[in-house]
Formats: C-alpha cells, structure tokens, sequence
DNA sequence: TTGTAGGCGTTATCAG
DNA sequence: CTGATAACGCCTACAA
C-alpha cells in the first residue's frame, strides 16, 4: 500500500508517466526501460491502484445487478457464474442490488442509488414496468434483461420462452395419454401480480395454455414456497381423490426431491405417475427428470459480451434474443397405463 | 454522469465542501443549507461517485475472494451470499479469485494481482501452505479463512471440522449395527494431494477412523467428479458381490439423487440401505436424508463482520473459531436388519 | 456552520 | 521513445 508510481519512477529513473505506460501500454515503451521499471516495480511491490485508474479513467468498471431473489439461488448462482466469467477479465466489478419487497423496489427506483455508479444494469428474472424502465434510462447507461420483460424496455436482452416451453411440456404429457394432469406452482407474491410477469407465471399459462387447447381442466396446485415445499406439495396431492397421473412441477427444486418422496410412498415413476420439471438442475440430470434445460450460465456470458460490446460501442447484433426453449426427455415420463380417459 | 460536485455546490449556492459534508456527515449541515444541497443534487441527478470518493478514501473497498472451483457450487454461492450480507452494506464489493489449477495458483501466489487492489483477502475451502502464507501476508492486509488451514495461517478463520463430523455420523452407522459401510468420495485433485488438507480428505479420514476403532475394514469407492456422478457410484457399488448396508456419502450432491435412483432399482431406504450426506443441502431436508449440517452463509456472514471489525481496529474476538458439527438424524439411515454381523 | 485549498495516484496530451 | 503537467471528483484539515 505504501509505494506509489513516483516511488517506482524514482527508482527506476525514469518519470512517471513511462511508469504507467509500462503497465498500460508496454508496446509504447523500449524494451531495456521497460525491464528497468519492472525491476522497481517487483522490488518495491508496486502494482498500479485500480481505485485511481478506474478513477481517472471515468468509468465506474462496475455493473449492477438487480435481482429480486436471493443471489445463491440455483439461476442467480449460475448467471453470476456466467457475467463474471465475462465482466471480470474486462475489468468489471458486478454487484447485487436485491429487489425483494415492494418497499425496496420503491426505494430503488425513486433514489437510484447506483446513479452514476455504475456503468450498466443487469436486470434478472423480473419484468419492470414501463415507468421504472424509464426511470432506469434515466441514468443514461445500457439497461440490459435476463429473462426479464418487456424486451423493448431494454437495451439488449436474452430470455427463454418460459410458456411455450411449459406448454411443450404439458402437450408431450397429454400426447402420452395423459389427461389427469396436475400443475404444482409457487403462488406470485403479493407485491408482483397483476403489473409483472415472472417466469412462474408464464410457466403456468403455458400449461394451462395447452390443457385448454385439449379440452382438459387444468388443475393447478399452489403451495407456500418455504422450507417445506414436497410436505406441502404432497399434503395437497394427498388431499385429491386420487392420484393424478402425471406431475408437472414449476421447477426441478420441487420435482426432484418429489419424486424422491413419491417413491417413498409407493409410487413408481413413471410407472404410475410421470412427473416433469423446469431448469435441469445437475440433480434432474442425476435422477432421470424429464424437464426443460436452460443454462443460466450461459445466459449470462452471451448478455455480458454483448454488454461490454455495446459499452464499447462495437456493434451489437441482436439486441433482443429468445433462445429456443428445449426438453430434455429423460425416464420420469411414460404413457397412461390404465387408459379409462374419456 | 455529467453533473460533478462542483455542479451541485454551485447550484445550491454553497462550496463544494458543504456538498460533500450533505452526503458523508449530515449531522454537521445546518437543515435548511442540506435542503438547499439536496434539492440541487436532485435536479442535476447528482450523487456522490464512489470511484472518487474510494479513491480518495486511500482504502480499495474491494474484498478479494480466492475459491478453488466454481462459483456456483452450493457452497460458494452461499457463502457469498453471507460475506456479502455484511460486505455490501459496508460499502465493499467482492470479487472472486479463481484458484483451479496448480498453474493458475502458481501464477496467482507468485504475482499477487490482486496487491494493493483489496482490503482483505478471503480463502475459502481450500488450504495454503506456510510459503503461500506468508506470500499473502506479505501485502500487509488481513488474509481470513473459512474452512481453510491451517488456521494460524490466517488472521481470522472459521470452520467446521469435517474429520470429527463424518466420524460421528460414521459411528452412528456402526452403532446401528452396520458393519459393511462404503465410503464413497471424489479423489482429491492431482494437483492437491499431499501438501493440502481438503474438506473432502478431512471427511474421508474421519470415516476411516471410526471403521478402524472398532475394528472394520474401511471400504472406500472413488468416483470420478463428472456429469454422471451418480452412474458412476452405483457401477462401482453394483460391481461388488454384494450391497453395503450402508453408504456413507461425502456429501449432499451425491447423496440425495443416490437415494432416489437406489430407490428406482428397488432398494429400500432406510430398511435395506441406510444412506448418509454432508452438507445439508435444501433437497436433503426434502427428501429426509440423514446428513451434517453446515451454514455457508452464516459462516460467510460471521467472518466478514469480524474481517470488517479488524478493518476498522476495533476488537475482535475469537479469531479462530470451529464450529460445533451437528448431524441432522432424519430418517434415510436405520438399523441394520438382518444381522449376521461376526 | 461553512469555505479554502491541498492532495489522493493515475492517465492523457503535448512537447521534446 | 520519454518527460512535464493538467486533469479526474472528492474529502478533510484548517481557517474564518
């Protein structure tokens, strides 16, 4: 902490400014200086201040990230994973903003704490309204979307089609025999239904989507998204008459640990029961769960080269990107047994 | 971006200074001037630019975080997310340090990159040896652990012990009667064996003591940590002349879908085979594994409220701390049945 | 309670 | 290819 670029130019006997050219641009200075320079540097444990290159560079080299979940959840995690990937070798420091209730949302698109603070916004699995939107191009930065809505308040953005792949979904159940179909969901909260649309949402459309589509009554479960989802989920599958004969779970963190319990009691899948989740999770993989891949990772990677394209004013092809939505067929899926269908 | 400090006093009709004082000390502007300045940063959308005011702070406000895989793994993604609970509203940003191959940290403790860029530096699973030590104390910033050795290494440190944990869940097993157990692990990383204590041999030893105190052969499987960790344990387990009663797993990831496919060939669990984890992963709640909890947050969130303490001098107790391991008795592990034990 | 002024460490510009 | 110098935007003594 203690030496600084003039320490090192003393040393080295040269100015300064061939100092932190032999960082920035050693191209631009002879060889024979540049080993001197480096030489001091070495001795002296110099390394160029970040705080005060990104400072006088005039960019912030940081990029928020707003979510409105926890971030060590299994798409926040993973997308993360990706930006980094990407962001960091720029340069880029990524930090979270968490919107979670409808006060802090409030809070943050009133006083925009991250004003001038950052040199883009990643805004991840949820929609904004068309005044927040605007709010956030306030700032004049690229406000870019993951799997969030609508596309055009955005300067770029990538998504999957969470309805079309559920509906795909719910048809390859039904085209299987299937018509006693039960949908298991998380409930929207409170602050979020109505204006925004979520990927749970969407998901849930989708199936009904499709039930419809067949003339089938689409049975929906919504449980208490807590500690204790499968208890709840099979406190509600219990509560039936019987038996549906399929499962469709808004996503694998349900589906898998069901199953696991299905099996507990008796039930084989998909012998008796097929069951399909959303994500592929590494355990869906594990178990055999019939479910929609997605790849936050992924996701995250492409937005954030596309990101720093655009911070870089190179052109950008596509802005607005939805990736094909894909089932991955595995052996927790099987056609009626017992047709009695209708 | 535009409007700076300057701006703003001028707008308000005051100095810069009492700009700068409205934002970092309140309490020492007279109400009315503070409304005056508040009103202009408003109109000029100003706020107080954290490259300037970090710079200027002559502290980075940057926390190094070195990891030895991704991430996105349960643990990391957690533990993030707990140093970061503390972190970020202390003003500081986190940023991964990805220690994977022998190169990338060769290359990592000759060259410090991240000298004089961090206030601290966090070492997460893994562990250095007393040269990367001392390498790292060398740039004169508090180096903390969480469950990385040794501990004297560190300035602070927090961990569980993973030795005395799988040997208590080991002597559970043999209490219950079980004498054919498999231990089934992933080999440590080439690169690591030998010089480094890891989470994973540290469980591995605890088990193999518990088997050789009573007197059984320890049966250790080593799998290799790919796509199919799943396939590749039951291949290794089908290959023998016959089942263990139970299974010992170094951790949740492994346990919890191991459950559901021994299941999905017919094996009872707990009644044929008691299956144990490490980690307490959400879905082993789920599913009733019986496993060792850890709390990655909590533990992410301890250590950076102590690192943030040592930061600001104020006085910090303990600095080594180990948590107390506690297994979580659910219900996948059960006596043995028919005992024909010698 | 408020203003003045120096300095934080680096980079870019421009001259040599 | 190298050196001098002016920013960059803010914070904090210190003075008023």
């Amino acid at each position: 902490m203690r030496n600084n670029i003039e320490d090192v130019a003393k040393r080295a006997g040269v100015s300064i400014a061939t100092v932190s050219r032999t960082f920035k641009h050693p191209d631009l200075v002879a060889a024979k200086t540049r080993n001197k320079v480096m030489d001091a540097a070495n001795e002296l444990d110099f390394s160029i201040s970040r705080s005060a290159s990104v400072f006088q560079a005039g960019r912030t080299y940081r990029i928020a990230l707003l979510i409105n979940d926890r971030s060590s959840t299994w798409f926040n995690a993973h997308m993360y994973e990706g930006l980094d990937s990407v962001f960091h070798p720029a340069g880029y420091d990524i930090t979270f903003s968490h919107i979670v209730t409808s006060d802090t949302r409030r809070a943050f698109f009133e006083n925009l704490p991250i004003r001038r603070n950052v040199d883009a916004v990643v805004v991840a699995s949820f929609d904004i309204s068309r005044q927040e939107a605007s709010r956030l191009h306030s700032m004049g930065i690229p406000i870019v979307g993951i799997n969030a809505m609508p596309q055009d308040a955005f300067s770029l953005s990538i998504s999957i089609d969470d309805e079309k792949a559920m509906h795909l979904m719910t048809r390859h159940l039904i085209a299987m025999g299937h018509r006693d179909i039960v949908f298991i969901a998380f409930p929207s909260k409170p602050e979020n239904v109505g204006t925004l649309r979520f990927s749970a949402n969407e998901r849930s459309k989708g199936f009904q989507r499709a039930c419809e589509e067949r003339g089938i009554d689409p049975s929906v479960i919504l449980i208490p998204d807590d500690e204790n989802i499968v208890d709840n989920a099979l406190t509600r599958l219990f509560d039936r008459d019987h038996m549906p004969t399929a499962i469709c779970c808004q996503q694998d963190s349900l589906a898998v640990p069901l199953v696991t319990r299905l099996q507990q009691f008796g039930y084989r899948i998909p012998e008796d029961i097929s069951v399909t989740g959303f994500d592929d999770l590494d355990s869906a993989r594990q178990i055999g769960l019939t479910t929609v891949h997605q790849d936050p990772t992924q996701m995250g990677a492409a937005i954030a080269q596309r990101t720093l394209d655009l911070l870089d004013k190179k052109p950008v092809n596509p802005s607005h990107e939805t990736l094909d939505t894909q089932i991955v067929f595995r052996h927790s899926t099987a056609p009626v047994k017992d047709v009695t269908t209708s």
